[in-house]
DNA sequence: GTCTATACGCCGATAGAC
DNA sequence: GTCTATCGGCGTATAGAC
């Protein structure tokens, strides 16, 4: 997939293409049931040895896959952040990114959505506790200072959300919604919006 | 945890001492994490040699569990819906349900909520297949027809009201939200129906 | 049905030539 | 940095006594 290359900003030396590898393996067929030679072979090695000058273990390179998207989403968190005021703008950003990224990087959102990280990588810390997620908490806390967010506990209205939107998108992931995540994305987005707002007419 | 033997009802012989074991494990480890090493001790055998007089191998352990929950919550969709009328009440229900399992029994929400049964289990059913929640599903379509709940893809509003459902009791499961279940449940739910509900001032 | 002992295979990891 | 070859270990599974 070409688009997962570029969305989280590898470039293509053997490194990465290891990497690449990795995270289309590791979201299809989970970490366990990925060996170090279906890695190998994918990124177009014919031996696992040849895997150990770039990382010393299976686990380092799930860590990296991990770190990279990390990374990528929290440079787009931090972009949508600075380019909109209202709380109601930066999620509407972020949601538009999680649906773009589902139907053009579908590896990236079903390893956030589906693989359970910890189990594989214990030493990690939970996606919540990442700095692209905190952020997100912090703009829900801003959204209720502020008023357009109804007063709730942060924690849980994240869960109200993004609950809708996660299931949503991995209904569409795993093809139980057969059109492709952009068809649902406007409706989604008002749904979920309403249950936290403030005005809407819910609550 | 005896509630979970209760709930799932499970007679307390070895092949289900087994079974219960399977499921703590399966629950906080993750499948692949899990040997039958770990089951057998944790059921209080001294060695996993005596795990194969009840099961033929590991994944068939983890069918049963698997079956075991499905049956019991198969059993329980039934008795709400005969014992409700209207979609609303018998949703009702079954987030009850869900609650009391999440506080009750973890080991069977986390189970169910958080693994990944299909990468241990490639043969089964997903989970939306199986008849209790095929009955869901009808369940949601009988509303629709009924008025009681929007004109949209039953999927889709499956997805956004157990979206919302699931994921306050997946935040609870992983201690994200610091009380019980249902603490969470009145309001959990009342969102979650005007969610879908027709009558909802929402939409 | 539960144990001891053991076989077998797969996979992660290493050594060392090129 | 990539390969061939090989090691070591863990985890599944089996044989067979009791």
């Amino acid at each position: 997939m070409e688009q997962e290359k570029e969305i989280i900003q590898i470039k293509s030396d053997a490194p990465d293409e290891i990497l690449l590898a990795a995270l289309k393996l590791f979201a299809q067929k989970g970490y366990f049931n990925t060996s170090l030679t279906d890695i190998a072979n994918a990124a177009h090695l014919t031996t696992l040895a040849s895997l150990y000058p770039h990382f010393p273990n299976k686990q380092a390179i799930a860590s990296r896959v991990y770190e990279n998207i990390l990374d990528s989403l929290n440079i787009s968190v931090d972009d949508i952040r600075r380019r909109n005021q209202k709380s109601s703008e930066q999620l509407h950003g972020i949601v538009d990114l999680l649906f773009k990224l589902t139907d053009d990087a579908p590896y990236i959102m079903q390893f956030l959505l589906t693989a359970n990280i910890n189990e594989f990588l214990p030493t990690q810390k939970p996606l919540l506790e990442t700095p692209p997620f905190s952020k997100i908490i912090k703009i829900i806390q801003s959204g209720i200072k502020a008023g357009e967010i109804r007063n709730i506990d942060p924690l849980l209205a994240y869960g109200y959300f993004f609950g809708i939107i996660n299931t949503t998108l991995g209904m569409v992931l795993s093809g139980s919604l057969d059109k492709n995540a952009n068809a649902y994305q406007s409706q989604t987005w008002l749904i979920a919006w309403n249950v936290i707002a403030k005005k809407s007419p819910c609550f």
